[in-house]
DNA sequence: TCAAATGGTTCATTTATTGAACCGTTGGTG
DNA sequence: CACCAACGGTTCAATAAATGAACCATTTGA
């Protein structure tokens, strides 16, 4: 498979460097952050710019994410009203289990988010839109991963892993091992590996032709993740998952684990 | 400037033909509308599927818009709330004038609609989201042209000018002069130009450096499009002019011309 | 006032893009 | 059921487009 680096694949590389913290960016920087020359680099823009992909900022010259996202969200929602569907169940799960919620779709080979709804308490875990969840260090990219094709999962792991606190593992084995739990058990536990203080309980969900698509996760400080609390939340995501699948068309595996809370009466 | 094509001006192009009522191509449809090769069709469906642009449908093999627009609108939203702006001006249009309303954008060369709520009468003007606006045949179009750079305006006038109904204008000259007339005005009006019995109202938006945007309208059927409906129509625009000015950034030109309806104690 | 960064341009070299012809499969029809 | 047409996808020589080092002009800030 290799690197199939067609130019479009490049420019539309660009777009993934904007992100809420840094939603503008001139020519420079994104040819630092591309790694690609600077004449290049403002062909890309100016071809994007064309198409509404970003838009240029005529005092400061820096470059943001332009209006054709509006519009192109607009019609696939139109026709397939899954933003609309995200949202109802993010805020489902919210009310139910007090906690932060999100729900990731891999996109671009990377596991973004694409919708997350905040608890309403004050001490909550608080999640950046459009976010990209690193595989290894999230519980969303683990169970991703675990229902994953093999190939994916081979490549992901193989990437650089980086560390993102003291208890992010970045041994591939380590990993390995725990995406296969992640399949057993048919959700990820992610304590304290992206954030500190944080935990993060995820189940993957499923599209048509029974491929994973993403995952819907929710995100607590570790204060609160008690062991009453955590088997809450994962009775909550299976129905979240549940709908989930549904919304875009598919549907939990048949073997889908059971999640350990329907196993109280063993 | 003529036509700088470069490869990633026409991967782009792709997506454009995806709209509601097409929301899924499959590869020589797309070969088909857009006039490239297979080969080069199929090439940049699979850049664009690699970046989450379009997804293909594992069963028929025919592609859709991918989920990439959702994280990136919400990445955009993020750091520039544009799109929540527009739904809450538009409700306000609609509550107010009981006419369903929408907003455009240029975008990719085109002015197309990035958002719009419907009436809730029962016979109310429906409105496919995300769809091109054609510049000669609506209000919209010929508000933005009004107050666009005439570089724009000129290639607009240039460009073959389609029939929608049998009182769509198509002489350039005739739609120079209702551009004009807009400019004055600081509004259009399209009577029955781009649908059979449909009225359409449209205020021109402008951003920051004054440049305009895109444009607001409401759109009712003729019947009920009296003149006090109309006045007061133009009124309730003006304010979301105004609003949406300022939501991206901009506001309305010191010269903007006040609308009719301010003329009542002339 | 100077130096370093910025956005943008140029043009010979190189590399990816292009398109006609091709394959295997699918779905409909006489 | 055999046929044909349309589909998605692939191949490879010819070609056109992408690339990048060096180059401006302008802005920023020390």
């Amino acid at each position: 498979m290799a690197n199939t680096s067609s130019t479009v694949d490049k420019a539309l590389t660009l777009l993934g460097f904007f992100t809420e913290r840094r939603s503008a960016a001139g020519l420079s920087e994104l040819a630092r952050l591309s790694g690609f020359n600077k004449a290049t680099t403002l062909r890309f823009l100016n071809s994007l710019e064309a198409k509404g992909f970003v838009e240029q900022d005529a005092a400061t010259r820096a470059y943001h994410l332009g209006p054709a996202f509006l519009r192109f969200a607009q019609v696939r929602e139109s026709s397939f009203p899954f933003a609309r569907a995200v949202r109802d169940i993010l805020h489902g799960l919210v009310e139910k289990t007090g906690e932060t919620a999100h729900v990731s779709a891999l996109s671009g080979g990377v596991l973004a988010n694409i919708d997350r709804v905040e608890s309403k308490r004050s001490n909550r875990v608080v999640l950046d839109p459009g976010e990209v969840l690193p595989f290894h260090a999230t519980a969303s990219g683990i169970v991703y991963l675990a229902f994953a094709d093999p190939d994916v999962t081979g490549a992901a792991l193989k990437a650089p892993l980086t560390d993102h606190t003291a208890k992010t593992i970045t041994d591939p084995a380590a990993i390995r091992a725990r995406v296969d739990q992640a399949r057993a058990d048919g959700y990820a536990r992610a304590g304290e590996t992206y954030e500190d203080q944080v935990v993060g309980l995820a189940l993957p969900y499923f599209g048509p032709s029974g491929a994973v698509c993403g995952a819907v996760a929710v995100a607590l400080p570790k204060a609160r993740a008690s062991d009453g609390a955590e088997a809450l939340i994962l009775r909550e995501l299976r129905t979240a998952a549940r709908k989930l699948s549904a919304a875009c068309g598919g549907a939990l595996p048949d073997d889908f684990p059971q999640v350990p809370a329907d196993d109280v009466n063993e």
